[in-house]
DNA sequence: AATACCTGTTTCGCTCACGGGAACAGAACT
DNA sequence: AGTTCTGTTCCCGTGAGCGAAACAGGTATT
C-alpha cells in the first residue's frame, strides 16, 4: 500500500490544521494550538500561509476557503466515472423517486462522488464528497466485492471495520461471505447497516478489466424497499444503468 | 491585506505541486520537479504525504485526489449565501432560460459559487468552483461597486486588470467610472468584456452591513439579451431575487 | 541483445527554516 | 487596575527539508 518513508512532516501539519478547522468551523489560533498540540507560533505562522494562498479565509476565526471547491470540483470532472454516471443518476433518481448515488473509491475509502434525489427521497446527513467506509454501504459492498481479495484484505487491515449501526458488518469473515454472495449475484444489499430504517441496493461499475472502479445505489425506507422491490425491480434498474455506464467508460 | 511575514515555505512547495498538478494531469515526479525547478526527491517525498492523505491519488501518474472535493464542498456549504441563492438561481435560470450565476469573492478574486442552465442557455467555459477577476464579469463588477473605493483599490493593485477580449476594462479610471455608474444604477452589464458574443447583467447581494458579499448574474448571447429585456426585465427579475436573498440572509 | 535514455526510488550529508518558548499587545470582562 | 483571554512578534537551537548523486526498473532505439 506504497507506504511513505519520510513523509514531509511540516505539510502533514499544515493539512492537520485544515482538516481541523473543517470540523471546526470558525476557529481561532489559540484554541486549533491548544488541541493539536503545537504552538501558538507555528499554527499562527501556518495559517497565515494558508490565508495567503486562498486555501483558508479569516473573518471571526479561520474557516476553508473556496480555493478548495476549485480543486476538488477539478477533482470530480477528471473522473471520467462521474461524467458517465452524472445522467443516469438522474434518471434513476426520477424513475424510482428514491435516492440515488454513483459511489466511488480511493485509498480504500467510500467517497459520495454524486447523488441525485427523487420526489419521496428521504433526507440522510449524506453530501457530495463525503468519505465514509465501503463496507458500511450496499455501493461500497459491491466495490469491495468486485476487487481482489488480497486488495480487500489490506483495506481492512488499514481501517478496520467500525461500526455504525448494529448491523454493521464488524467481523472479517463475515464481511468476506458477504462479499462471496454479492459476487455471485452481481449486486449489494443494505439492510440498516449504516442507518437504522434505511435499506439500499447497490451494483458495482467495473473499468475495461473487470475491476470495480465504483458503484451506483437506490436508498429509502425499508417500508418502501421491500418484496419485489427490493429484490428484483430496484436491482435490474442498476443492473440496466451500470451496464450503459461501463459501455460509455470503455469505448471512450 | 494582512501580509505574511515569513511564510512556511514547505507547505508553499506542497501547494505549488498541488496546483501545479491540478493544472497538468497525470503529470510525474520528472516533469514536475523540472517544471517547477525542484530536486526530484523533494517532488517525490511531497507527492508521497500527500497521496497517503488523500489529496492526490497515482495511477499512471498523479491527479488530484477526492479529498479535495470533501473540503471543498464543506467550504461551500459553510457559506449562508448559498443555501439561500440556490434556488433563486434555479428559479430564474427556469424562468429566463439562461445561465444564471451565483458568484461571490475571496481574496480579491471572483469565484464561481453556483450556477444554473435554463433551457436554452449558451454553455460557456466557466464552472462551480472558477476562480476568476472581478473586473471581467457583470456580477463582479457589482461586487466591486458596493466595496468601499479603497478595497477596489487594493485588489487592482494586487492582481492588475488581465484582459480577455477586446473590450475588457483594462484602464482603472475607466473602472472607477464604470463602477460609480454601476453604483448609481444598482446593477452591472457585461457586453463582451469576458466572452465575445456573451451580453450579461449582475446584481450585487449585500449583507446587513451593505457591503456587496456576492451577486447574481444571467448572461446569454448578445442578440438575445438585448432591448429591454437587457436592460428592463432581466434587471427587474435580478433586482427581486437578491432582495429576497438579502431579507434570507440577515433575518436568519 | 546491447545500448541509451527515460522513468521513479533511495541514500546521505548540509544547512536552512521550521518549531517552540517567551515576551508583547490588545480586547473583553470582573 | 487587575485578570485572562485573545492574536502577534521576536529569536535562537536543532530537527528536518532540500538537493546532488547514485541506483533501479522499464521502454525504446539502434
Amino acid at each position: 500500500m506504497h507506504e511513505v518513508a519520510n513523509p514531509v512532516t511540516t505539510v502533514e501539519t499544515a493539512f492537520e490544521i485544515v482538516e481541523y478547522i473543517a470540523e471546526h468551523d470558525d476557529a481561532g489560533v489559540s484554541e486549533i494550538a491548544a488541541d493539536l498540540d503545537r504552538a501558538k507560533s507555528t499554527v499562527h505562522r501556518h495559517l497565515g500561509t494558508l490565508v495567503q494562498r486562498g486555501y483558508l479565509v479569516e473573518n471571526d476565526g479561520y474557516s476553508l476557503g473556496l480555493r478548495f471547491l476549485d480543486l476538488g470540483l477539478d477533482a470530480r470532472n477528471g473522473r471520467p466515472l462521474y461524467h458517465e454516471a452524472h445522467a443516469k443518476v438522474d434518471e434513476l433518481a426520477d424513475r424510482t423517486g428514491e435516492k440515488v448515488w454513483c459511489m466511488t473509491a480511493e485509498n480504500g475509502r467510500s467517497i459520495h462522488l454524486y447523488g441525485a434525489s427523487g420526489a419521496q427521497s428521504v433526507r440522510t446527513d449524506s453530501r457530495e464528497g463525503d468519505v465514509g467506509y465501503l463496507h458500511q454501504h450496499a455501493a461500497g459492498k459491491a466495490i469491495l466485492a468486485h476487487r481482489p481479495l488480497e486488495h480487500v484484505g489490506n483495506i481492512v487491515d488499514r481501517y478496520g471495520l467500525p461500526t455504525r449501526t448494529d448491523d454493521t458488518i464488524t467481523d472479517g469473515d463475515e464481511l468476506f461471505e458477504h462479499l462471496e454472495r454479492i459476487r455471485e449475484r452481481g449486486y449489494a444489499f443494505n439492510r440498516e447497516e449504516s442507518i437504522p430504517g434505511l435499506y439500499a441496493v447497490g451494483a458495482p461499475i467495473a473499468d475495461d478489466r473487470g475491476v470495480a472502479i465504483g458503484a451506483l445505489s437506490i436508498s429509502g425506507p425499508a417500508n418502501r424497499l421491500a418484496g419485489e422491490t427490493l429484490t428484483e425491480e430496484f436491482p435490474e434498474l442498476l443492473l440496466g444503468a451500470v451496464n450503459e455506464i461501463e459501455i460509455n467508460l470503455s469505448h471512450g
